[in-house]
DNA sequence: AACACGGGGGG
DNA sequence: CCCCCAGTGTT
């Protein structure tokens, strides 16, 4: 009987990084289950030429699960700002917690734990379990699924249980045999999805690159590549207006730290009002005082009023999320004199302390636009 | 099963 | 400008 792919599979993707793989990656070849946690939660959702600037300064700042557990959260935030997704930055510091309190600081080395600490999902509990532990854990992310779909030619959306039971099933199946194979194996099967075997123009469809696989891809076969995964059309996302708030004092800026749960949530931004959708014709143009009324409801507005002059239009900044566009209009606004705060979400901050808080990014880029902050003032 | 969650790259 | 990309948690 002659070998199929998938007893071939494992050896030919390892033969084809030997001499294509992405190398010198400094977060590669490492079995410190911390320094391999943390790289595969920052790569989730982001780039690598992003995580090659990220990752140094992140390990350097928080060296150790012990250390990033006895951070405050703001630090970690802080850290994280820019890189999006922020439950990322919370669930990396509520899982360091959860390996100092329940695992004496060490990682678990199986799969199955390793997907009960928080932000760990099935495929980031592989590749933990595989770099760190060579496990013989299977992971499977969209690079993944996307070689695996056009391989085997799989039909149906990539949301149908089915589909990704079956997904799942596959990737197992194909593991290398030799648990030392895992680290190079699970390396390879990134590279190949995020280098080769890409979304838009995937080797078989290239001049230069010679996919190893162009005879056995059943994809590739029916010359059909582009065809696999299949696409779900989605509904464009909604539009919506909000104001915010740039009240400065001096030499501060008023600062809101965002609810846990938000956009953006935990960082500390500008005051805003609520969001209201671009559809919504009926709506009334607001007056500065429901601006106030709505950005700080917490406080008394009455003083705020007085005590704020040289009220003026800024910049209007469209900002575009997975699911919805924003349009935020900023009021540039100079308090007399400094106002006491009710709430705990609001606080002066000196704009040479601006770099120790986490900033969105369209925020942060605003100010930095401003001739008010310095350079080096939002460095951390 | 569907949705929420940011930011960046390429056309 | 628009389109594409992408794991985990929550509902």
């Amino acid at each position: 009987m002659s070998k199929t792919l998938i007893d071939l599979f494992s050896q030919k993707l390892i033969t084809w990084h030997s001499r294509h793989g992405r190398s010198g990656l400094p977060w590669q070849g490492k079995r410190d289950p911390y320094a391999v946690w943390v790289s595969e939660i920052m790569l989730q959702q982001t780039q690598v030429a992003t995580v090659l600037e990220r990752y140094p300064r992140f390990m350097k700042r928080f060296p150790t699960v012990k250390k990033l557990a006895a951070a405050h959260i703001d630090e970690v935030l802080a850290e994280w700002a820019g890189l999006g997704y922020y439950s990322r930055a919370r669930n990396l510091h509520n899982c360091a917690q959860q390996v100092v309190s329940e695992f004496g600081g060490r990682f678990p080395s199986d799969p199955d734990s390793l997907e009960k600490l928080k932000g760990i999902g099935r495929s980031t509990a592989g590749a933990i379990a595989a770099f760190a532990f060579h496990a013989r854990a299977p992971i499977l992310d969209a690079n993944v699924k996307r070689i695996l779909a056009r391989l085997f030619a799989i039909e149906g959306a990539l949301q149908n249980k089915l589909v990704n039971d079956g997904l799942w099933s596959l990737a197992d199946k194909l593991l290398p045999k030799k648990p030392s194979d895992m680290p190079v194996y699970t390396q390879a099967l990134m590279d190949f999805g995020a280098t080769w075997c890409t979304s838009r123009k995937p080797a078989c469809l290239s001049n230069e690159k010679k996919c190893p696989f162009e005879k056995d891809c059943q994809a590739n076969l029916i010359n059909q590549a582009l065809s696999f995964p299949q696409k779900i059309m989605k509904a464009k996302s909604p539009e919506f207006d909000c104001n915010m708030l740039l009240i400065r004092s001096g030499n501060s800026i008023l600062l809101q730290k965002r609810p846990s749960r938000a956009i953006w949530g935990g960082l500390w931004s500008l005051p805003e009002s609520n969001w209201v959708a671009k559809s919504d014709k009926k709506r009334k143009l607001p007056t500065f005082k429901n601006i106030f009324e709505e950005s700080l409801p917490n406080e008394n507005v009455g003083p705020w009023l007085k005590a704020c002059k040289d009220v003026t239009l800024g910049s209007r900044i469209k900002h575009v999320f997975t699911h919805r566009r924003l349009w935020m209009q900023i009021w540039e606004v100079t308090a007399s004199r400094n106002l006491e705060l009710k709430s705990e979400d609001l606080r002066w901050i000196p704009i040479r302390q601006l770099g120790r808080y986490g900033l969105p990014q369209p925020i942060k880029i605003l100010l930095q636009g401003l001739n008010l902050v310095r350079d080096g003032d939002l460095k951390n």
